[in-house]
DNA sequence: GCAATGTACCTTGCACTTCAAGGTATATGA
DNA sequence: TCATATACCTTGAAGTGCAAGGTACATTGC
């Protein structure tokens, strides 16, 4: 549907967004699948067939920890929570996104618009 | 040597970088990359088996075309221009590129510091 | 004479990633 | 009964960067 971006973009983007987001709380695949959403305005739309190999990438490097719960309506849900190694990580990654995003933003105003 | 930048970073930036740097004139790979380190105040080093097949996809795609030169000094260079195809591209890329700032820096800004 | 460095390009094999498409299962409402 | 929403998972295809290898020529220092 979202053509407009490329999947290095997501690539790039995507365990930033979702360790940044379960930093400001334990959440779960559907859910941060809709945060996602509602943080870009409804532009940004993730496949869940992409995040729950990214969550399992993530808990298997000890970024976030994972704990089944089981909601009053009988659905299963995986809550995720950012650990200590997550924590760093993100703020690694922020670093790196900047920097590079400073250097983009520097060559788009240097000589086109 | 730099270990800070994933390459799923540099996969979503290369293109959108690349025609950045084409759309202030005409240059050639091996300018590109210290063109590349020049932006990023240093820290951005891109590995020179990384640039050529994205210069060759780039041109494949239309988005630029290829011009071999011979300089002075005997040597050979291929010098690239962007298309317009390539400043559509451009355009697109970086729109889409400020979107997904947009909603990193906003989950970034909105619970965690 | 010759080794090292800088310029300038290219390709291959490996590991990794998204996406599309398929799957499982339950609850709710028309 | 059927569609929709919730909630998770896996597979195969196609496309990436990176490390490592290669070619070739000019300049500099010893």
């Amino acid at each position: 549907m979202k053509k407009r971006f490329s999947k290095e973009l997501v690539a790039a983007s995507s365990r930033p967004m979702v360790l940044s987001i379960l930093a400001g709380g334990e959440s779960y695949g559907y859910e941060i699948l809709k945060q996602v959403k509602l943080l870009s305005g409804g532009e940004l739309e993730w496949s869940d067939g992409m995040l729950y190999p990214v969550l399992h990438r993530l808990e298997r490097d000890g970024m976030i920890a994972g704990r089944w719960e089981l909601t009053d309506e009988g659905r299963r849900r995986k809550y995720y929570s950012l650990t200590r190694r997550g924590k760093r990580q993100l703020a690694t990654d922020r670093e790196a996104w900047r920097t590079v995003h400073g250097a983009l933003e520097l060559s788009w105003g240097g000589s086109n618009v």
